[in-house]
DNA sequence: CTTAGGG
DNA sequence: CCCTAAG
């Protein structure tokens, strides 16, 4: 036992090792170790980006007055390109045009700077005239021309973002040719560089860009490049986003499922705590993902079939033949119902969230198939006979995430989703500890955490094709979602009295004072090292904030302070006295464990006292 | 609910 | 301090 192990150290004259101070938030620790997997805590924000991304995508499209909130995603990147902007613009840029990107000037201040002395024109140009001369300004719009037309030309290189370093053309038919776009650059109405849109004016590329290829082998990326970039620039003219982020975050959250039985709305971010402990409900797994249809290449139409439960978007990328493209542009995490009472930190409530997202995805989940509202069963069915076609109308079409079969055994609270938390009825610790093993993934499924939520990503946008098709199983025509299967992983804390808000978080710290150590030691030396609640009674009676787990841990503390040296040693410093009488009464209590603690307790108190160790223990 | 220990 | 497995 370990204790013995102990005791053996004790016997041999109190020689503690000099063991370095564990870590103390070690809980911390176990949540992340339970969510960080490499990556997975970056994916996983990746995740909510792209579905916050879809979905204000979906919006603005299909309402030009919002607002767009995904600039703000934008916004630092954007940033950079403002200051470069705003230097170079002292350079003498006399352009009338509004916000044409900055990398442009970029590019321009690069060719400039990197052609060879001996290419003249550059040479003998300052910087201002070179871009009057030259125009360089309107290339911007015509991109896709001037680069065709570039592509002709020879022994250009790009420089980092579409600085141009030319060693031998000629400065002038470069530059009449749009030299300063990468040549890479919407060839054929390709999106091939991201940076191209840099030099693009403000929603150029919007505007002309040609989506017509969006339906081909790589459009995914494409696709999401392009919405990507487009909502860059966007970005200049919209600076309220913060706020628009704010409404839109808002906005989902009320997006409550009826089924839950009270609306978000209502509750707000409510608090599921109980004893510090974090609920999470996740009502509706079986989310139906936003789909947004594309009719047209130059997005005439986006229909957003919008539930507001949405946990993903896809899109219909029109397509010539029998294909069916479906790009789904990002997958929202199904809703995440988490409660944090307003004294929580921000640290906690990030926390808090990761946890819920990590239970989320280790339960393990998979793609369903709706169609008009209706699961897919038959996976054996052919696409264009469940109805998935080009030539539908896939406004019904829709994915669901759905927990794994074979996991998640459904545990729940959710009797009566209704019920209102009651801040002063939660139960104690047994009930959250309850609520909490049964939404929490188990030591196994924890391990399966990883994978699934690789299995996740997979769904994301440009990591390339959804498969609709997955292997059959059993066979059967398009039937109602059960309502059991939507709330299949819905983990709800009901039957537990609420409590105090705020002991949803973890107790505050309160460091033992002196005297108290004094008493703690006193009882220690009396009742002995395994009656803690003893101890509690006898000198920690009043305190009611101090438990006997409180008490015992302390004494576990003292012990190890008192084997420290002193300068390892934090907090309060306690009398050395004490801690001398922590290690005795720690050595004679180990070696008379059991044996005098019986005694101890129906003896005398007084008598009991010190004399133990004057007796019984040489120290 | 208590203990005993690990986190 | 928290969390839990064991009594």
């Amino acid at each position: 036992m370990v204790f013995k192990r102990k005791l053996d150290c004790l016997s041999v004259g109190f020689d503690f090792p000099n063991i370095p101070r564990a870590p103390r938030s070690c809980r911390r620790k176990v949540l992340n170790k339970r969510i960080d997997h490499d990556d997975d805590n970056t994916q996983i924000c990746a995740i909510d980006l792209l579905a916050l991304a879809g979905k204000i995508l979906q919006e603005s499209e299909s309402s030009s007055a919002s607002s767009n909130a995904f600039e703000e995603i934008k916004q630092e990147k954007v940033e950079n390109c403002k200051t470069i902007k705003s230097e170079s613009s002292d350079q003498g840029n006399s352009v009338s045009k509004p916000t044409y990107d900055i990398s442009t000037e970029k590019c321009v201040v690069n060719s400039c700077f990197s052609f060879p002395d001996s290419d003249g024109v550059l040479e003998r140009t300052p910087m201002s005239d070179y871009k009057k001369i030259h125009g360089l300004m309107d290339v911007g719009c015509e991109n896709k021309n001037v680069n065709n037309g570039f592509e002709q030309g020879e022994a250009t290189d790009r420089v980092g973002d579409g600085g141009l370093v030319t060693d031998t053309c000629n400065l002038e038919d470069a530059t009449a040719l749009g030299l300063q776009f990468p040549k890479s650059v919407c060839v054929g109405g390709d999106l091939k560089s991201p940076s191209t849109l840099d030099m693009t004016p403000n929603g150029s590329y919007a505007r002309h860009g040609n989506h017509t290829n969006l339906g081909r082998k790589d459009d995914d990326e494409k696709f999401y490049s392009y919405h990507k970039l487009s909502n860059k620039f966007k970005s200049y003219r919209s600076p309220t986003i913060r706020r628009i982020r704010k409404s839109m975050s808002s906005k989902y959250w009320k997006q409550v499922p009826k089924d839950f039985g009270y609306s978000r709305a209502d509750v707000g971010v409510k608090t599921l705590y109980r004893k510090r402990k974090s609920c999470y409900g996740y009502n509706a797994w079986q989310r139906e993902i936003i789909y947004k249809r594309r009719r047209s290449p130059d997005r005439s139409s986006v229909v957003t079939s919008d539930g507001g439960l949405s946990s993903g978007s896809v899109s219909k990328l029109p397509k010539k033949g029998d294909t069916v493209k479906l790009s789904i542009k990002s997958f929202r995490i199904p809703e995440l119902f988490i409660e944090v009472p307003e004294t929580a930190t921000v640290g906690s409530l990030k926390r808090t969230v990761m946890e819920a997202v990590s239970v989320l995805l280790s339960g393990g989940i998979r793609v369903g198939v709706l169609m008009h509202g209706k699961k897919v069963r038959d996976e054996r069915k052919t696409l264009s006979q469940t109805g998935i076609s080009c030539d539908e109308n896939l406004d019904n079409l829709g994915f669901t995430l759905e927990p794994s079969p074979s996991k998640v055994p459904l545990p729940l609270c959710s009797e009566d989703p209704a019920v209102p938390t009651d801040p002063t009825s939660l139960s104690e610790r047994s009930a959250a500890s309850h609520m909490l093993d049964s939404g929490i993934p188990h030591a196994d499924d924890v391990i399966d955490s990883r994978n699934i939520v690789d299995s996740n990503l997979e769904l994301v946008p440009y990591q390339g094709d959804i498969s609709v098709d997955e292997p059959s199983s059993d066979s059967k025509e398009l039937v109602p979602l059960p309502e059991l299967e939507v709330k299949a992983l819905a983990i709800v804390p009901l039957n537990q009295k609420p409590k105090r808000t705020e002991l949803a978080q973890r107790r505050t710290r309160r460091p033992f004072s002196v005297t108290e150590v004094e008493a703690l030691v006193q009882a220690v030396e009396e009742l002995g090292t395994g009656r803690w609640r003893d101890v509690k009674l006898r000198a920690f009676e009043d305190a009611d904030h101090r438990t006997y787990v409180d008490l015992k841990d302390k004494w576990k503390t003292l012990v190890h302070t008192a084997s420290i040296s002193p300068q390892q040693r934090r907090g309060e410093p306690v009398p050395q006295e004490l801690l001398d009488r922590v290690l005795r009464a720690y050595g004679y209590w180990s070696q008379h464990q059991g044996k005098h603690q019986a005694r101890g307790a129906s003896k005398d108190p007084d008598m009991n006292r010190g004399g133990a160790f004057e007796s019984g223990v040489s120290v």
